[in-house]
DNA sequence: TATGATGTATCGGTCAACGATATATGGATT
DNA sequence: AATCCATATATCGTTGACCGATACATCATA
């Protein structure tokens, strides 16, 4: 899993969003360093779905515009925290060969 | 930087290796878990080289068969140092995102 | 009036990664 | 003697995530 998944996902773990709310909230997440743009967000969003990771939680109206709101699922979530762990163990390995040279 | 790449540079933080050790090292880093196989490898190697974060190190012939050494560069090590602290910075930013729900 | 924020969506290109494959040698096993 | 595995480098074609650009629509603001 690269960075733009690993955001979204993240993005997503403390409630529910929609699209441009994603955006807005990786940014934010990111201090604004870390930018995705829409076609890396639907495309992801797409897999992420397929692959049972985010789910559409529900979809309202507002001014005739569609907002689609997506939540992690049961699973996601699961992948979340694994993946959370997978990096957090490459990181501290590349710290500890770093730190004794 | 994805992964492998990231992988490979942390192999050469030591001290120069040739390719079959840079796989050989990366397994041995990651406790097995990651496989870095050749045609992954050798891209890599072409790329970080034009991008000069490693360079050839040495040529010896063994039995007939070279073995290239190849060694991190000083922005080479630059470029890690700063990719794990990129890494470290997104690692902590979930964890403490998933800690308080 | 026109610019920017909000909001969803598609399209095409790029490029790292990857599996498979090829070549060659030496040592260990059958 | 033959076969397999480790060593060692390298190429090729495919996949797929990512990304920029673009499109469309509405509303508020300048």
């Amino acid at each position: 899993m690269q960075d733009p998944t690993f955001l979204i996902l993240l993005a997503l773990s403390d409630r529910p969003r929609h699209g441009y709310g994603i955006l807005l909230e990786a940014k934010e997440l990111s201090g604004g360093t870390i930018r995705i743009g829409p076609g890396t967000l639907y495309g992801a969003l797409e897999r992420l779905e397929d692959a049972g990771h985010v789910e559409l939680d529900r979809e309202e109206i507002e001014d005739g515009r569609p907002r689609r709101y997506y939540r992690l699922t049961r699973r996601g979530r699961g992948v979340l925290v694994e993946e959370t762990q997978r990096r957090e163990n490459l990181v501290g390995l590349a710290k500890r060969r770093l730190a004794h040279r």
